[in-house]
RNA sequence: GCGAGGGUGGCCGAGUCUGGACAAAGGCGGCGGACUUAAGAUCCGCUCCCGUAGGGGUCCGUGGGUUCGAAUCCCUCCCCUCGCACCA
């Protein structure tokens, strides 16, 4: 029979579906049966699946199966993420016919051109990758055959959830832990509209930038105005010797929030969107305040303003203050001035000596530079001009070096001697406090929406989830403690995401999901309406009964919490709480790395207030990131693989096993096409190997009677059939451990590579023909089936099902069976091999083709030496030293006779036990080495095509004989 | 800069926690052989250097150290990847 997956896959999905094979429903609770729930992140379609995902959703179902065959009761759920803009952007993207967007879906998902009418429509568009394309999740899901319980699938978007997430945000507010703030977002002036950046033309790259703006006051007339001095280093304000304007630039007299300032025309509209109320009252030319003193609100000084090309009026407030002590850019620009001091001078009626006189003001030292450091770098660096493109990187560099080593002078009070990077932020809420500073923000770079408008930073009121709150991070930290984090060094990254967490804006002003209750203009962000849904699983299939307008605080807090936690409890409620307690807490989140500082964290936030203890989540394995041949895969630039390509090319199995094989879960791998193809090759080579067994097995069982023998056969075996046996029990044990601890990579390795590797040198070994061999090799395949189903489930339970009358599912995990561990044997077989390595090495080197092969086995008082060191191994943990050892063999008169030779016996032989594992020096001295090779002759012969001789070196005259030491025979090639 | 993870043979990648079987698993690639009309598939062997007797030499980013013994432990330095947020 040969290999077809595309018959054989398709045969059991289609049985699996009929029986409703991975439904899941409560067991009787009399703790014979344990649970398992594992979960994965809802998928988000805004596109189809690709073959990243399929190795996401891949790993919790060979769990989900592996749990299964170990008898649990196990839910492996899935739902779909719909919350948010992406789908609805895409949508508003094709509708307007953007070019981008269709050929990705074209290009990377294989969308029809017939099939773009249907994408108009945001739901459209989420149900048609859900489960309508080609490429669409449901598909793949299928395709790969995860175990998933189908009748719990929902929307974000569906009525019944949103309740849900109501329950959860209305508890929320009502602890205190959604709070009103405000929140720097992108807004489009042109449309005037927040926006996302799946909305940006340009800047998608961009951040917010908090600036501070020095309050300067400047004396005019009978008025105070504010000069706000825009900079990101509030520190330096010590340090400002002089600020600058562009001269050609518009600015403008206001009236913010009842006082006077003085900025750029262009920053009246940002202040505004910052909620500030601005009314211009004058406009004018920067020039016309060059000249003017303004006084800085920390020092009190009052200093002059130049004019400076180089101020950008767009950025910012459009006024600056200069610190030429610690800018290189300040610095140049200050003896541009101080060079053209006449001609300014004279232009705005200034001293001439009172602008040369200007020094740089050092506020800070740090290591590597002088008193000055900008000085310095624009020296070491021969920088004169400010056109200089190297004045950049000198800046950065300084900029750097100060943030993290320079420390403050002693004008700084408090702050005296402290590093920059530790002072900063306190300086700045110092000065805040005390109303020295104000903040403006803005971005790293110019941000234009798709629509041409210019976007800009608006400061508007949100909503936020308190991660900050004391109490909260307190839970937080207790659920990552008793948290079984896979691999275990991410537990720290979740406590530091915990530490660094600050209140999280949960809302948007549009796109899909949950309207927040009490505002419903506002709906509630993808990354806060998923933290719990895991509990929703547990009753999604059962709440399609019950009328949405049932689904209250009320219920839900029944639910959640129990009868008593409501005065009027409702009965579908209770009933509905009995089947969540069964599967709750989840035992399993799997999920990608860049997660933990985000969706995990939050998962367990809300875990740790919303339940008790005992429903917090069990564990959490996070996952790597997939590459495609040694690349980032990008669904915009067509660089995916798709699931069903993949399956269609290669099979459903050989799909898994790539993605299982290629990497522990949590590392990254790289899908390389033709990897994937030597996989498949593999595959099917081993369902030929399996195919001839099985033959062999049916034609037997059809001519023989079933042994009637006590031992079930067992007598027949050869010393190499119990090494492969005993080879088996260590492959079941690692595999147990391995999948256990979700290594699905080691898994593989050791049951199926590292086992093909014994069954190649089984086959040489020895004579297959043999009952004893044919049942051997029938109980390894029975049991490897077994072993493998979690990782490539068709081929097993066809195999297993063709092997035995029952596909592997229904086969319970194999245990070990210490009737068939045998180290000893172990121990002998490394003879073997190290005996054939040895005389194939002298062959080779000597070139010699043999056609007698003399085997000296060591004899006599070379055995009491074997003795004296194997008990001197076990006695010091398989280490044995050789003063020791001596000194005890040297108490027998007879080897202390032959002293040098003694020594040299035990020099090597120490040698050759430290070699080995502790449990395997016990049984070296057992070992009859001339039976073991006697054993051997026949393969051996067979291998060198030789007679093959074994005899103790005493009974020959050979010299050759006496090279012979214990568990190292001497070798005669002739 | 801070935080996390890395640097192993032509390539990919185990090994590092818990030092000793490590010239270093496995795969890929390459070479040779068997089978075949041939190709493919499959099977076997070789694949750091030297060696006509099972041996020796060099090796795991760099440079030191600890130890009878270091890819593995400690220190120095160099390099790479990811994150430093409100995008899912």
């Amino acid at each position: 029979m040969d290999y077809d997956p595309q018959v054989i896959e398709e045969r059991w999905r289609e049985r699996w579906a009929s029986e409703g094979r991975y439904e899941a429903e409560p067991t009787a609770d009399d703790g014979a049966i344990e649970k398992t729930f594992v979960t994965v992140p809802y998928p988000y379609p805004s596109g189809g699946m690709h073959i990243g995902h399929a190795r996401t959703y891949t790993v919790p179902d060979v769990y989900a199966r592996y749990r299964r065959q170990r008898g649990d009761a196990v839910l492996f759920p899935i739902a779909w993420h719909v919350t948010g803009t992406p789908i609805v952007g895409a949508v508003e993207r094709l509708r307007n016919g953007e070019q981008r967007q269709i050929d990705s879906l074209q290009n990377a998902f294989g969308v029809p051109e017939a099939d773009l009418r249907e994408l108009e429509t945001p739901m459209g568009y989420a149900r048609y990758f859900i489960e309508e394309a080609a490429s669409s999740y449901k598909r793949g899901m299928r395709r790969l055959g995860l175990s998933i319980d189908w009748r719990r699938e929902f929307t974000t978007n569906d009525e019944r959830y949103s309740r849900f997430v109501t329950w959860q945000y209305e508890t929320l507010r009502e602890r205190r832990l959604l709070e009103k703030g405000k929140h720097p977002v992108k807004y489009c002036t042109r449309e005037e509209n927040p926006v996302t950046t799946h909305d940006l033309l340009e800047g998608e790259e961009a951040e917010f930038q908090e600036y501070t703006l020095i309050r300067f006051e400047w004396e005019r007339d009978d008025d105070v105005v504010i000069a706000p001095m825009a900079t990101l280093r509030p520190e330096t304000v010590r340090g400002v010797t002089n600020v600058y304007v562009d001269p050609a630039a518009e600015y403008v007299l206001a009236t913010v929030d009842r006082e006077s300032w003085l900025i750029s025309e262009p920053a009246v509209e940002k202040l505004r969107l910052q909620q500030r109320s601005v009314e211009v009252v004058e406009r004018f030319a920067g020039e016309r305040v060059v000249g003017e003193r303004v006084r800085n609100p920390v020092t009190d000084e009052a200093v002059l303003v130049f004019p400076a090309g180089f101020v950008d009026a767009d950025n910012a407030t459009g006024v600056v203050m200069s610190v030429p002590a610690h800018s290189p850019d300040d610095y140049v620009a200050l003896r541009e001035v101080q060079a053209d001091a006449e001609r300014l001078a004279r232009a705005y009626g200034l001293e001439e000596a009172s602008i040369r006189a200007i020094e740089p003001i050092p506020i800070l030292t740090v290591e590597g530079y002088g008193t000055v450091p900008a000085r310095t770098a624009v020296e070491d660096a021969g920088i004169d001009s400010s056109d200089d493109p190297r004045l950049d990187e000198v800046t950065t560099a300084l900029y750097r070096d100060e943030f993290n080593d320079g420390r403050l002078t002693e004008a700084y009070g408090p702050f005296a001697g402290d590093v920059v990077r530790d002072a900063r932020s306190s300086f700045r809420e110092r000065h805040r406090d005390r109303g020295h500073f104000d903040t403006f923000y803005e971005f790293t770079e110019e941000v234009i929406c798709r629509c041409g408008g210019a976007v800009a930073v608006a400061y508007q009121d949100t909503w936020f989830l308190r991660y900050d709150d004391p109490g909260w991070k307190e839970k937080a930290h207790r659920a990552v403690a008793r948290l079984d984090a896979i691999p275990e060094n991410t537990r720290e990254q979740y406590a530091d995401t915990i530490e660094w967490l600050n209140g999280w804006p949960c809302i948007r002003n549009y796109g899909l999901g949950t309207r927040l209750p009490w505002d419903p203009t506002f709906v509630i962000e993808p990354l806060s309406d998923s933290t719990i849904y895991m509990a929703y699983y547990a009753i999604a299939h059962r709440l399609e009964d019950v009328p949405v307008e049932e689904l209250d605080r009320e219920f839900f807090d029944t639910l959640f919490s129990g009868p008593e936690a409501v005065d009027d409890p409702n009965e579908t409620a209770i009933a509905l709480r009995e089947e969540w307690e069964f599967w709750y807490p989840v035992d399993v989140r799997c999920s990608g790395n860049d997660l933990i500082r985000n969706h995990l964290t939050f998962f367990l936030y809300h875990h740790a207030e919303l339940f008790e203890e005992p429903h917090w989540p069990r564990g959490i394995t996070v996952m790597g990131m997939g590459l495609l041949e040694g690349r980032r895969m990008s669904s915009s630039k067509g660089h995916v693989v798709l699931p069903g390509d993949a399956i269609d090319r290669y099979g459903a199995d050989t799909v898994r096993f790539f993605l299982l094989n290629a990497a522990e879960p949590w590392q990254d791998y790289d899908w390389q096409a033709e990897e994937v193809g030597t996989t498949r090759d593999q595959l099917e080579r081993f369902w030929h190997h399996a195919q001839t067994i099985i033959e062999a097995d049916r034609s037997r069982s059809s001519s023989e009677l079933p042994s009637t023998e006590p031992d079930g056969g067992r007598s027949q075996l050869e010393r190499i059939d119990r090494w492969l046996l005993a080879n088996l029990q260590d492959t079941i044990r690692e595999v147990t451990d391995a999948l256990e601890r979700f290594e699905t990579r080691t898994a593989s390795q050791v049951v199926f590579y590292r086992f093909e590797e014994r069954l190649r040198w089984y086959r040489r070994r020895t004579d297959l023909d043999r009952p004893g061999a044919q049942s051997t090799l029938r109980a390894v395949l029975e049991t490897r089936l077994r072993l493998l189903a979690p990782l490539i489930p068709f081929v097993t339970n066809e195999l297993h099902e063709q092997l035995t009358g029952l596909p592997a599912d229904d086969a319970p995990w194999p245990d070990p069976d210490h009737a068939l561990e045998a180290p000893q044997v172990s121990a002998e077989e490394r003879l073997v091999s190290a005996l054939y390595d040895d005389i194939a090495e002298v062959a080779s080197v000597t070139g010699t083709d043999p056609s007698t092969v003399r085997i000296y086995v060591a004899e006599g008082w070379k055995r009491q030496v074997l003795r004296a060191v194997v008990e001197q191994a076990s006695g010091t943990d398989g280490v044995p030293q050789v003063g020791t050892v001596m000194a005890s063999v040297m108490e027998n008169d007879a080897l202390r006779e032959r002293g040098e030779e003694v020594n040299t016996v035990v020099a090597r032989l120490i040698e050759t036990v430290r070699d080995r594992g502790a449990g395997e020096v016990e049984h070296l001295d057992e070992i009859d080495e001339l039976d073991v090779y006697d054993d051997a002759s026949a393969f051996l012969s067979r291998e060198f095509d030789a007679e093959v001789v074994c005899v103790p070196e005493t009974e020959t005259d050979d010299e050759k004989a006496t090279d012979a030491i214990p568990l190292r025979p001497a070798i005669r090639l002739e």
